[in-house]
DNA sequence: GTGTCAATTGACATGGTGTCAAGCGCCCTT
DNA sequence: AAGGGCGCTTGACACCATGTCAATTGACAC
């Protein structure tokens, strides 16, 4: 069992949480963790079973903190095709450095941890249909381009915004943050949108 | 010292080679390699003193089995901008199926070796040498999009082509490796190449 | 034969995850 | 006020991979 004292179990997640965002991807030790929560190992073992299980946890715990939902809300409000793609992009670049060092944490246990990596690819999942729904609203518009089928394009939308690019971009080239997004988008219209397809 | 008997040494190198090739980004383990090899364990530490050092030490010698150097004499050979860009793209994107396996054995160890770190970060810049010329190409050909500066255009290019895209593209989305090269070739000249800038 | 050197064997340290069992303190019940 | 249940603690331990160490073997060289 996982739950009985939710007390001590949201300050685990919230230790997880602290120790993910201020190493910035460092390894997090389940000894950290419980020192942090002001609790023995066992006691964090008691709660989350494994340390994928923890993380997991803590990837919904952060959602639930940093209100993820309601970020994507402005991109789907939005009327053209143009503006979904902005604020979708707009929206999903500003969450990734606040989710990075949890992300970080998971994206190295993907290989070797089944559990990890479905709760990465689940995410991740979540994240292509915001891409999807992009592609679609362009579509409608018939403003994207006719190089690409709806799938493939939101496969490359979906790949130019994933973590591992920003943190190349971001952290090994040195961009801004503000300039990671305006390229982004930049880059996103060249690719995805023309004048008018259906002439 | 890691050099004594060239034969045992270049039989641990094929065989950590072997294991790396076919499992795909599957760990490897020092065990596993000695006993591919036909070796104790400690005889491979004989020759190489850490893992890192040995999985670098592979890098290299797949470099000079696959002729690393020789795939990029095409690239260089071009005579305009657009041309080169192309070809580079090629020589990489098709370079990279055969090193995927040793690469995401290093990727996985850059976060917690230093030593790994550094050798794949050697390589990656090794590589982006390749995407500043093509770029510069463009540019001194007045094809370069103005939309970039030269180190910014680098940035982009050596991002689109990395080897985590290039995992994303082919394996989870599914692409094969004739369609990711061409896609790459079309979003390359997309986003870098203007009719000419110069005018 | 004796020395040298690569390789073998087996034991051991380390560091992290996960398990297990016993015990302790606190609140709830009756 | 005694007894139970429960959340947590303590400490020992198994596991697994890397890396270390020391003693030994076997071949070849002089």
């Amino acid at each position: 069992m996982s739950s009985d004292n939710p007390e001590t179990r949201t300050r685990i997640l919230k230790a997880a949480l602290n120790l993910l965002e201020a190493g910035q991807g460092k390894s997090v030790r389940m000894t950290d963790i419980a020192k942090r929560a002001g609790i023995s190992r066992q006691a964090v073992y008691l709660h989350f079973s494994t340390r994928a299980e923890l993380l997991i946890a803590t990837t919904y715990y952060l959602d639930e903190v940093k209100g993820a939902e309601e970020r994507l809300v402005p991109s789907r409000a939005t009327r053209s095709g143009i503006e979904r793609l902005d604020a979708f992009i707009e929206a999903w670049g500003g969450y990734i450095p606040e989710i990075y060092g949890i992300a970080k944490a998971l994206l190295a246990m993907k290989d070797t941890d089944e559990a990890a990596a479905k709760a990465w690819d689940e995410r991740m999942q979540d994240m292509r249909e915001g891409c999807e729904a992009a592609i679609k609203a362009l579509k409608r518009d018939n403003r994207l381009s006719p190089h690409h089928s709806q799938k493939k394009a939101t496969d490359i939308l979906w790949t130019m915004l994933s973590v591992r690019n920003w943190e190349q971009l971001t952290i090994e080239c040195g961009w801004p943050q503000e300039q990671y997004i305006e390229t982004l988008k930049s880059l996103a219209r060249r690719v995805f949108v023309v004048e008018d397809a259906s002439n």
